[in-house]
DNA sequence: TAAAATTTGACAAAATATTGACATTGACTA
DNA sequence: TAGTCAATGTCAATATTTTGTCAAATTTTA
């Protein structure tokens, strides 16, 4: 299946010659012999991509329990050190809900700690883009809310906003698969202090193959096209939130998307992006409206 | 195995003549006659190597057992830092600039991986007080005196930021052990907006068994408090970069003072700091000039 | 029919191991 | 002062193993 080379990162041979040899992931088959996969065999096949990737030889690990390999991986990038712990399982429409409720109970308790293992727990047990979508943008526009209302002190505001920003920061690194697709630069333009957005952005676009550069938040046009240019990037995603009625922002972005070529798409999303849009050339510029939109905008535009 | 090379920062070359002239590690082999080290061997090996560095000749520690060498390590610590015209600490400068270049190179090449690549390197090879003091300080310095100058572009700062940021958030995340020390708060006042000294802080705290809570930057002087009560923290840290004659910011700092407790120091550190010394009172505040001293510092404190 | 998947055998590139040599350095000695 | 020598890291040459990729033949899918 090439949905596992899309999702892997490996190509279809080495699935393949990995299986014959060593057996790593055996998958079903179907009546006419076809591979098939589950998501358990696809995280294994990720995890020996990455052990292999930091050295270790594949005929020794191939053979592994998975949890050993996720122990191993562990070991080698001291970054997740959290080992998993049991919980009760919310139902499923809710969970996400359950996590960012307890996300706020640690961020007003000042707690890092905690704030950390509530995102990393959420993070096993949702899937990334689920854990993307329904934990941490709602978790950040919570925020958001919570501090315009004055309800939420300016100091809580910083260390979820910390704590947020590495977490995500490490899941874009950690989930980088090989540079087989163009480049794409993620920020904020003029005006836009929230880069969050765009860190998401950054994210979901290392799953699927493509080579981001994230940029932070308030940058000029000038400078998205130049980092565009030097990048070869051939899209621009830019996260804008609020307010809507920003009187320099719409002649920005339509300098911006005048100084881009004509073979990079700029993409827009965030809660204020809609009021922009008619500033720009729609054949232009493309509207995302959620991640999962985002997702398949790529997954369409990769292959050009 | 490749996986000792990488994470013990020595060459292949180094680890077999080592086995092969002193024994000094002796692995396990497989059938096919490969080296497989366990975590043991690799902690020994990094052991060996830092020992090496520190003018011991391998021919003599070689063969020393494991607990022995910890504890050479360790009487090692304290002179270090003293002689400041030593041959050791030249030549670690030295490989600590090169490694500040070849950052400089990849964030003007705005490539994060790249960056991200060097610092891990730099991390591995010197110890973690000496990355952070001579790598991740003077590569801050040298950003913000090239952005002064106009010859970094604002998106090559950005990505520096980000990359930085998330990488030293890890370290102090990796480091922290047991919470077996006090409250620290690590932030920036109101007006400073750089709080990468801060997280510095964080960062060598939580190597000390201190309970370090990290607020980003710009923060009030009433949350401060407000933080530093909630949190019982023992000690508030403020980073203050530039510039030298804000006009508020010594009322600022004063009215901090006043609110904290009387148990709790407040410690300054960074490059304008002196210069708001004199709205303090000297006996309840301490002056930091570098992370070795902050280190001295809060060793001095935390049995209190 | 064209594209994609499977199997098998083969091959080339990369990694590892071994051995011996070489250059540098610092200490000691004539 | 110059020379000797041991210690140490690096390198080259060679043999072996490991591993990713490819090509060809065949089957399945769209």
């Amino acid at each position: 299946m090439q949905v596992a080379v899309r999702r892997t990162g490996l190509t279809s041979h080495a699935i393949r010659v990995w299986e014959r040899r060593y057996q790593a992931v055996v998958p079903h088959r179907t009546d006419s012999n076809r591979r098939l996969y589950t998501d358990a065999d696809i995280q294994r096949l990720k995890l020996l991509r990455q052990a292999t990737k930091n050295g270790h030889s594949i005929g020794h690990i191939a053979q592994m329990p998975t949890a050993d390999l996720e122990e191993l991986l562990r070991a080698d990038e001291p970054i997740q050190p959290k080992p998993a712990e049991f919980r009760p399982s919310a139902t499923t429409g809710a969970e996400a809900a359950i996590y960012v409720e307890r996300c706020l109970s640690a961020i007003r308790a000042l707690n890092a700690a905690a704030l950390e293992e509530e995102l990393a727990q959420a993070s096993i047990s949702l899937s990334q883009i689920k854990f993307l979508e329904e934990v941490i943008g709602p978790l950040q526009q919570l925020i958001g809310e919570l501090w315009q209302d004055g309800s939420l002190r300016i100091s809580e505001e910083h260390l979820a906003t910390a704590v947020v920003r590495t977490f995500v920061g490490n899941m874009q690194r950690k989930s980088q698969v090989p540079p087989t697709g163009s480049g794409l630069i993620a920020t904020t333009p003029t005006g836009q202090l929230h880069d969050i957005g765009a860190l998401l952005v950054a994210t979901v676009a290392a799953t699927m193959g493509w080579r981001p550069t994230f940029l932070g938040p308030n940058l000029p046009a000038e400078e998205i096209a130049g980092a565009a240019r030097q990048n070869q990037a051939r899209v621009v995603s830019l996260s804008i939130i609020a307010p809507a009625d920003d009187p320099h922002l719409g002649s920005e972005l339509a300098r911006l998307s005048h100084y881009l070529g004509e073979d990079t798409t700029l993409i827009l999303g965030g809660r204020a992006a809609p009021a922009y849009l008619p500033f720009l050339d729609p054949a232009r510029v493309v509207y995302i409206e959620s991640l999962q939109n985002l997702q398949k905008h790529l997954a369409s535009t990769s292959n050009v």
